[in-house]
DNA sequence: AAATTTGTTAACCAAATGGTTAAACTATAT
DNA sequence: ATATAGTTTAACCATTTGGTTAACAAATTT
């Protein structure tokens, strides 16, 4: 089965380079460590994927990818508004346990290659807000909420969740506890930051 | 006056690096492209700092010296709990604008080298959150704010105010408008922001 | 089963990179 | 003015790094 060897060592490839480039960057990350936590030789990485850049991009892709999904729970379901916001800060962070440096490394090379978005925008299940401001600007005219931008609004749900593990080491150190209790605090995020969010905006 | 001509050569080459490795990072940054920003040769940056990773720790410290009195105007300024996050988080804004490349490249270093921690916690002028804790518990047995962790309030405030410029390609994005109306909604966030987070703790 | 295509490796290469050295230049002190 | 200490540079060096080559191995096709 020529095909599935084939695949194996591709997709083999494909693990080792989104540990590798997801913990060090494009910058920090060495071909030699991809092969190696791949167990193949340095050749075949060029073999399937030509070039550092190549492999890189294939790696940036699929992260995103992955990442999309949830971003859309917020942007594009059915569910009623409040609902939506609840499930999506206790799903996320699920979410991160599974994919620890996920969303630091697509937001931190989207940092250094701004110009990535567009070869993003142009795939398919791009996320997009406008269904999310339909729903906000249908939430405040029924008197659910406040009048806010839904732009704001969704800001403020992705800086809430996202950032405290993006700034994790950083915010360990500055509220001064353990990562044991680091983690208590993130596991009580799931209902506070949903509570937190939807105080500020019902009327 | 050799005493000057030396200050100047060595404050032109942190300059210069703070500039490339805020940029770049430390895996990014070349000591090459270091060298050429400060018009010097490459062998004077090891003449002044030894090794790159001297001179990297010299403008991570730097910058961390710069970011702290602003974590410290949440965490250790005088002023009303209302009042302090209204103007945090309007001077965040202006603060972010004179350094672009600081918070992030301070987030991100840090999670790339957890143990810098350790370095930072022993200088001087280390934020703590000893004194917020206390204002918060003291705004709670007051009946001011809604009972909540200080922990919890905190990373929410940092959260709120340094995420929109992180993540900037990935909002700029997700919510579809170009540079400029960025610039608009993050110019709006300077009141915005403080008022999302009262409306949710005030009573 | 012979030929051909696909997958894999060891050895190699050129360029880049952090760092060093020895000499030259400049300013200060004697 | 001359010796001395500090500053700056060009040239150099060893290692690392992304990438290539040529030969070999394993399937696949004919």
């Amino acid at each position: 089965m020529n095909k599935i060897k084939t695949e194996n060592t591709e997709t083999e490839i494909l693990i080792a380079a989104k540990e590798i480039f997801q913990q060090k960057g494009m910058a920090g990350a060495r071909m030699q460590e991809i092969a190696d936590k791949a167990k193949i030789n340095k050749a075949l990485l060029h073999y399937y994927y030509r070039s550092k850049q190549l492999l890189f991009e294939a790696v940036f892709k699929s992260a995103f990818s992955l990442l999309a999904p949830q971003l859309n729970k917020v942007l594009n379901d059915d569910s009623d508004l409040f609902e939506k916001i609840r499930k999506f800060t206790e799903n996320y962070v699920s979410f991160v346990i599974k994919h620890p440096y996920l969303p630091n490394f697509v937001v931190q090379e989207l940092n250094k290659n701004p110009e990535f978005v567009q070869k993003l925008r142009s795939e398919k299940n791009f996320p997009s807000i406008e269904k999310f401001k339909l729903q906000v600007s249908d939430a405040i005219n029924q008197g659910i909420i406040k009048p806010i931008e839904a732009e704001q609004l969704f800001i403020n749900i992705i800086s809430l969740n996202i950032f405290p593990f993006i700034g994790e080491p950083l915010l360990m150190a500055l509220v001064n506890v353990d990562k044991e209790s680091y983690n208590k605090i993130l596991e009580n995020r799931k209902t506070e930051v949903a509570e937190f969010i939807i105080n500020s905006i019902k009327i």
